[in-house]
RNA sequence: GGAGAGGUGGCCGAGCAGGUCGAAGGCGGCGGUUUGCUAAACCGUUGUAGGGGCCAAAACCUCUACCCAGGGUUCGAAUCCCUGCCUCUCCGCCA
């Protein structure tokens, strides 16, 4: 959420944002619209209130020296009705105003591409070199068929369409995965949490999931929970509705989670193997930091996410979104995406984002500083570290042999036990 | 699922036979006195948001709202009534 008083005063930026974003600038109007007659009648009222406050008072001490108050009454009484009819107005003002501000998209940072969509994305940087196979590639669906490490019918079976069961060694190698990235980033001070996966609306309120992307998420009935899309969720409301202290800056969390996504509007998109599931798991890491650090720490919760791939031996490249592919409630994206062997493609397997504000204005989340007066809002990052689904992708298509088989990476036989699946 | 207790400021905790209560007291924070230093003691100060005075800020003054949330009663609600949410205790059931 924006800040009422940038929207207000400071509208021509908003207007270049929802420009650069390909957003309707109506949107815009419509608040605006809104807010200013919110603003006209709360004034009305509040003289109103006033004015029925200084009778009320008036009543209290005439009652005291027993004196008769019958002329008062009536007038307070006047008075009340009048403001109780405005507030009727005020309270539709108000909630009007609110979702409308609700689906206002985040300011993008100067640094971030102006593009239209994701083909104007900007490569930053590349590491790693895809390896030559000794054979042609081959998509991990076939690998894992091979292998019997994954059964998607029998997935189908017991769920339905994008699921999976992974059996042996590929379930072993997702565990391994989990522990693998929780062991690193916790080695580097993120505080390993296990939140929560069923939240609240105001959870996904607050990190901006709702009410805009409803349909992106699944339900439950009764009692009313939402599946978390993203740990990104339950872990930035850790904090919603707190003011923490300057000292206690910068924090960080890491967690594994399943992640659950309708993936409505996305049919006929990877509709084979793993690349896109209802279900995934998946490691992130979340942090609250100063405002004035949040690109540094954006750009160190980058080269953390990209640790992983380096020490996996998995070639990357680093991409910014460009502000025609940024998210709704991000102000800088790094999308990670790894080299897929059986698609010859980068694929995403990370998003680490700065919402400066965005997040923690919605969630309420506050600090203050040391020795002054007053509290500030903090910046959230957060970014996959990684995606677990999308790493044992990567792993099989780029750690395939001749054979069949499938090397363990180095940095993973431990997890393991074992050097290569067959 | 059954029975009970409770939700007040950064925290703890009074107030709850409706009026001068934005709310006693304590802790913490900030400023000061004292002190070789630290501690202690003492004095003062200390909520958030929005609006107006002056739309260039800051300070100051002033108004409005906020005692879990939403309704209701009333001239007037932290206080009374209803609904919801959440927390805790006991019993039952359960991985």
């Amino acid at each position: 959420m924006l800040d009422v008083k940038i929207v207000r005063e400071n509208t021509a930026r908003v207007e270049e944002s929802l420009r650069k974003r390909n957003y309707d600038l109506s949107i815009l109007d419509r608040f605006l619209k809104i807010e200013n007659e919110r603003r006209e009648l709360l004034r009305l009222i509040e003289g109103k209130r006033e004015q029925r406050n200084k009778v009320s008072q008036e009543i209290a001490k005439l009652k005291r020296e027993k004196k008769d108050v019958l002329s008062f009454l009536a007038e307070a009484k006047n008075i009340s009705d009048f403001i109780a009819e405005k507030e009727e107005r005020l309270k539709i003002l108000e909630e009007e105003a609110r979702q409308e501000l609700l689906i206002i998209p985040n300011i993008p940072h100067e640094s971030v591409p102006v593009g239209k969509n994701e083909t104007e994305n900007v490569e930053i940087r590349k590491w790693g070199i895809p390896k030559k196979l000794d054979c042609a590639p081959l998509n991990h669906w076939d690998i894992a068929a091979m292998l019997d490490i994954i059964d998607f019918d029998r997935a189908s079976k017991i769920a339905g369409a994008r699921f999976s069961l992974m059996k042996g060694m590929g379930a072993k190698l997702e565990r391994a995965l989990m522990n693998f990235m929780l062991d690193l980033n916790t080695s580097k001070g993120y505080k390993e949490t296990l939140p929560p996966l069923l939240v609240n609306r105001e959870s996904m309120t607050g990190t901006g999931q709702l009410p805009k992307f409803e349909m992106e998420l699944f339900k439950t009935a009764d009692p009313e929970f939402y599946l978390i899309p993203t740990a990104e969720v339950p872990v930035t409301n850790i904090h919603r509705d707190e003011i923490l202290n300057e000292s206690e800056l910068p924090i960080y969390y890491t967690a594994y989670t399943p992640c659950f996504r309708r993936e409505a509007g996305s049919y006929g998109k990877d509709t084979r193997g793993l690349i896109r599931q209802h279900q995934f798991n998946k490691v992130e890491i979340v942090k609250f930091v100063k405002p004035e650090d949040s690109y540094d720490e954006l750009e160190k919760l980058t080269n953390d996410a990209e640790d992983i791939l380096q020490r996996l031996d998995l070639p990357y490249r680093v991409i910014a979104l460009c502000t025609g592919d940024l998210g709704f409630s991000s102000a800088k994206t790094y999308d990670i995406e790894v080299w897929l062997p059986g698609q010859q493609k980068y694929r995403e397997i990370s998003s680490c984002s700065n919402f400066e504000d965005f997040q923690a204005r919605r969630a309420n989340i506050r600090f203050k500083r040391e020795g002054k007066k007053g509290t500030e809002f903090v910046h959230t990052i957060n970014g996959s570290a990684l995606a677990i689904g999308r790493t044992v992708v990567a792993i099989l298509e780029n750690y395939q042999q001749k054979d069949g088989s499938v090397m363990i990476p180095e940095a993973l036989r431990k997890y393991m036990g074992v050097e290569v699946i067959r």
